[in-house]
DNA sequence: ATTCTATATTAGTATATTCTAATATACAAA
DNA sequence: TTTGTATATTAGAATATACTAATATAGAAT
């Protein structure tokens, strides 16, 4: 695996380093999300939301739409649930 | 997904992102290496390695032999190869 | 134009992570 | 038993991350 790769991955899987972070992507795996939706499942702050999603957003992992006053958030790439099932699985047995 | 299980994925998922972390899995998904080869391959301390490596052994991701005074490592479930790829795919595109 | 609501950003502090340098341990060889 | 080699551990400094509180922005409604 190519330096530049093992990077990018690292800055990935950082980004989805925690436990707000993988909560907010098991919700969305349900469907799209807004902030407040996402804010209320968690128990945090919602500064705190928008900072764990911006991270997120800086590695594409997920993406936005507005409506309204509203910001929609969804997983960016479909492949990311099937890594999220595998993940589930390496890590805490089946 | 139960907070045990997101708790659990966020603590392996913190231990493999590090660039040298996932170097050290993508050399040992190659086969078993002890420290010493894997310092050399990623040119930094021994002792550095040595912690990063003390990581992911405290979350199981790697296995421990000994042979004389040298310690081989394994990656523990070979399912991980499977997750590695996909992350690369997920990550950096096909 | 003002006000309201949703979201983002900033500043500051607390905590965690990473690295280097030094030291400890464990086995092997002499 | 001393010496050497491989690995692990510890301490401390530098950097990064996560949180709270306050503020900014952007659009909607009045």
């Amino acid at each position: 695996m190519k330096t530049i790769q093992i990077e990018k991955s690292a800055q990935c899987i950082k980004a989805i380093a925690h436990p707000f972070r993988l909560s907010i992507l098991a919700l969305l795996a349900e469907g799209e999300k807004n902030v407040q939706e996402l804010t209320r499942a968690l128990g945090t702050s919602q500064s705190n939301v928008s900072q764990h999603l911006f991270q997120m957003r800086a590695r594409a992992l997920v993406t936005t739409r507005r409506e309204g006053n509203m910001i929609y958030y969804t997983i960016t790439n479909p492949k990311m649930l099937k890594l999220m099932a595998l993940m589930k699985e390496v890590f805490c047995g089946e």
